[in-house]
DNA sequence: CTGTTAGCGCGTTCAC
DNA sequence: GTGAACGCGCTAACAG
């Protein structure tokens, strides 16, 4: 058995409630009791029992982080940008799979219940009305990362996908392509899916130019999507010059299939990926993609939280910029 | 306020012990009472305060994951597997993150201990002897993951890497290579470094050939450790007709490098990586590379864990197989 | 089948 | 400057 703040008291002859006192630097105590105290606790190997500490004060300095089981690497970064601020603030934080698409959500936040987290952080889930109220029943700052609640009823931090998908394709436009291609999204992700098919539209349009149906190839921003959206293009006979692509996943299924088809990237076909992920800038051609700022998010939204705890300040939504980063899968036109 | 057991009893006028009797499925008690309770739980929302739960039973029935800071994407792989096996024993997963090469070992460890953690897992992290004093001090069921301690005197999960890299230079030597360069490995490293040269040389020896120093280029298993080797082969003007890489990232460095240099892979060049990353099969062209079962590393490490909190049952150290796969990056020499 | 009691380790009054 | 006493929410004897 650990040590106690009992056993510390027993042999310094203090009380109890001082040695806590000294432990916790409240101040009000001799400096003699003080050192007595601190060489005890230090000779004993003491070492504070958060779970006692969270009963009484009733905090836990706790912060939940709920992630999909997905695998996409960029999970990683976000991990390290909580952990590191919340490393900094002293809290700890605990790590729960909410199953793919959130279908483990339920016993997921029942977890972070019983633990009496402090805060929660939800990565990437796009969550339906019911799984918010349930959230929201937990009347736990909260933020969502790289997702939002289809009624911005939580806050959260992310890049505006509809301007960022407008910015890669309208990058592709300005190199000259004109016929492009979309590869990957899913139209019925309200987040991360419809409005980049927006974005993706209105630059298309606001060039005079018409969207092609045929250039639009669905999907589940896998690797999978970008080999079968060039298994589609070919078979259409309708090849674009250039691909805007869900993921860099994605743009890399596409540039695999195309190499098998026997098409150069970037020579035949341009191609652009999205989430700069290690995997875009390790890859050969290098992938030109649109970055999103994982660690940032990561580290603001976990800032957020805790200062919310602290300070009791209003956690607020943030859009965060995007950045496109020119590498070699795309080349102009002219 | 949560709703406590105290609150039940109240509504339900039974005692405190009943209600938690009821609530862990104890038995010896009515079907009425039973029903009574529960229907309280339920209308108030009760939700157990396992923190309370800990400070009594003198268990928390949580696991702590200590992971050093380089973000390889296969850390997310391990947690995976972790996560998986703890959630389904009911455990929770503290995370917290070594630092550089373990450098804030002590602070996770510390964090752990004030946690009351029941279990430890510790990821990739090359431990010095003192760190291993400070990990074993705590008493804890440990075992170490992707990495072993110099002595033995932990319990671990890895792949044997000497047999890996052997079978990785053996399999370049039978596809007809002779010369075969060796990238990115850090020969300091004890665990992962000088066992996977040692495993290097004796497939080159074993086949009556000489070890050229010159073919050999350390590295610290990063991508831009591949580059450098193949920036030095050239210098040295010694280019090898394969490579064995430290890393998957590793292997994509001396790819990229290669391809700048006009060297086609795999017809002037063939390359072995190491890790399996997701990276590996989305490469263009897909790379051949020794894998390791991260999944299973992470879900065994924990099961072994929790198993030896239940059953008592020791920990035992586990030597996982790898896996050789062969995608596009290896070319035969026939 | 159920209630009473004690105590886990700690922070926090309220006295002195 | 310091100590006694209480209670956080819960489990674990023990008694009935």
């Amino acid at each position: 058995m650990v040590a106690t703040i009992k056993d510390i008291a027993k042999i310094t002859g203090v009380s109890t409630a001082t040695v806590s006192r000294v432990i916790n630097q409240l101040g009000g105590y001799g400096n003699e009791t003080e050192k007595k105290v601190l060489a005890a606790a230090n000779q004993l190997g003491y070492s504070k029992n958060e779970n006692a500490i969270s009963l009484v004060t009733n905090r836990s300095r706790t912060i939940g982080i709920v992630i999909p089981n997905v695998n996409t690497s960029f999970y990683g970064d976000i991990v390290n940008g909580i952990e590191d601020i919340a490393y900094k603030h002293q809290y700890s934080v605990i790590l729960t799979h909410a199953g793919v698409e959130g279908i483990r959500l339920t016993n997921s936040l029942k977890v972070m219940g019983n633990r009496r987290v402090d805060g929660l952080i939800i990565v990437s889930i796009n969550l339906d009305t019911q799984q918010l109220a349930l959230i929201k029943r937990m009347n736990l700052p909260t933020i969502l990362l790289s997702t939002q609640a289809h009624d911005q009823s939580l806050p959260f931090i992310k890049v505006s996908d509809h301007k960022a998908t407008f910015a890669a394709t309208n990058y592709l436009l300005r190199q000259g392509h004109r016929k492009i291609g979309l590869a990957g999204l899913n139209p019925k992700d309200p987040i991360a899916g419809a409005p980049r098919i927006q974005g993706y539209k209105e630059a298309i349009e606001a060039n005079q130019l018409p969207v092609e149906k045929d250039l639009v190839w669905y999907g589940d921003f896998s690797f999978e999507s970008g080999k079968m959206a060039i298994q589609h293009f070919f078979e259409k006979k309708i090849l674009p010059s250039a691909i805007v692509c869900a993921s860099d996943e994605t743009a890399l299924g596409v540039i695999s299939a195309a190499f098998n088809h026997g098409i150069k990237v970037p020579e035949d076909l341009s191609v652009i990926g999205y989430d700069n992920t290690s995997i875009a800038w390790m890859a050969t051609p290098a992938l030109t993609t649109i970055k999103q700022p994982f660690y940032e998010m990561g580290a603001e939204g976990c800032l957020a939280v805790i200062e919310s705890l602290v300070k009791e300040k209003k956690i607020e939504s943030k859009i965060l910029p995007f950045e496109l980063i020119e590498r070699q899968t795309v080349k102009s036109k002219f």
